[in-house]
DNA sequence: TATTGTTATACTCTATAACTATA
DNA sequence: TATAGTTATAGAGTATAACAATA
């Protein structure tokens, strides 16, 4: 028993990812609590590696999280000195946001200790396949896809 | 700015699936919201459809979710009468869950109205890269991994 | 005694609104 | 006036414990 559409012509995704997600988060859970750490603290402290010191409107941005959530977040790595906050010099509202050199290595070796957790959930793939889901998944999440919840509404009288 | 991990020796999938699963969540939930459903309703609704007449905690254990939430969730599909609970005759403890005709076309309804939000989540790929998106996901989600939390916390030790 | 389902409850995650400071 | 960040707070999602019915 497992979570598929019957209509091979349909073939949507969302549910697969929802549920694949799901697994994962629930075993990263165990994986990371004795770092101290969360999936999501995993999730920026990623993106803030590969996109440098960024606001935090940003980052609320690339997360599409509410800038609220963003503030605690960042309270918890910084209190771990995993990341660190300064006011940008050319505009004194914003706090440019980065990853310590303590917070870099901490996330290796987070990433490190999820490789088991990974091999649980994707275990039926063999390595090749594994590397093009990563590929593929990499490639969709590199583009802000652009927010038009009008729009998404209007596709329901169509069904 | 994305979150990919910057070692490509690395390739862990974990952060990524986690991240679209999010956006693609987002959406949905603005798509399902006229027709009165969220992503976890379509979920336990595709599991039904594929999986046939099931009991709770078979539910349970192939959403990975605490059966006390089952308990909740199908409380509302059946006061919209999109699923049937009924006694077991073999197992008078058992409730044996099953989608109604209702349920069916709803759930048919649902996924043809995400066809919008999955084409913005996963626009920057191909169709035949989608296709095998889908394929690599639904045979990751095929099998039911074992959960075994005492040995993944010891993988951090390796790190 | 063990299992299925349920209720009650507490805890976490997330979003909304109002506030401060800078522009 | 608008923007970046923060705080307070309420809502949804989830898990833990105790209970009822059945095996």
């Amino acid at each position: 028993m497992s979570p598929l559409p019957s209509d091979p012509s349909e073939h949507r995704s969302g549910a697969l990812l929802d549920h694949l997600a799901r697994r994962m988060r629930l075993r990263s859970e165990s994986v990371l609590a004795p770092l101290g750490l969360r999936p999501r603290h995993l999730v920026a402290l990623t993106v803030l590696r590969d996109g440098g010191g960024t606001s935090q409107q940003a980052l609320a941005s690339t997360l599409e999280m509410d800038s609220t959530n963003i503030v605690g977040l960042l309270n918890e790595l910084e209190a771990k000195h995993l990341i660190e906050r300064r006011r940008s010099p050319e505009d004194r509202r914003r706090h440019v946001v980065e990853l310590t050199e303590s917070g870099a290595k901490h996330l290796n070796q987070a990433e490190c200790a999820l490789a088991g957790a990974e091999d649980e959930v994707l275990g039926a793939l063999q390595p090749a396949e594994r590397e093009t889901l990563y590929e593929l998944l990499r490639r969709a999440a590199s583009t802000t896809p652009v927010v038009c919840t009008e729009a998404l509404r209007a596709d329901v009288d169509r069904c």
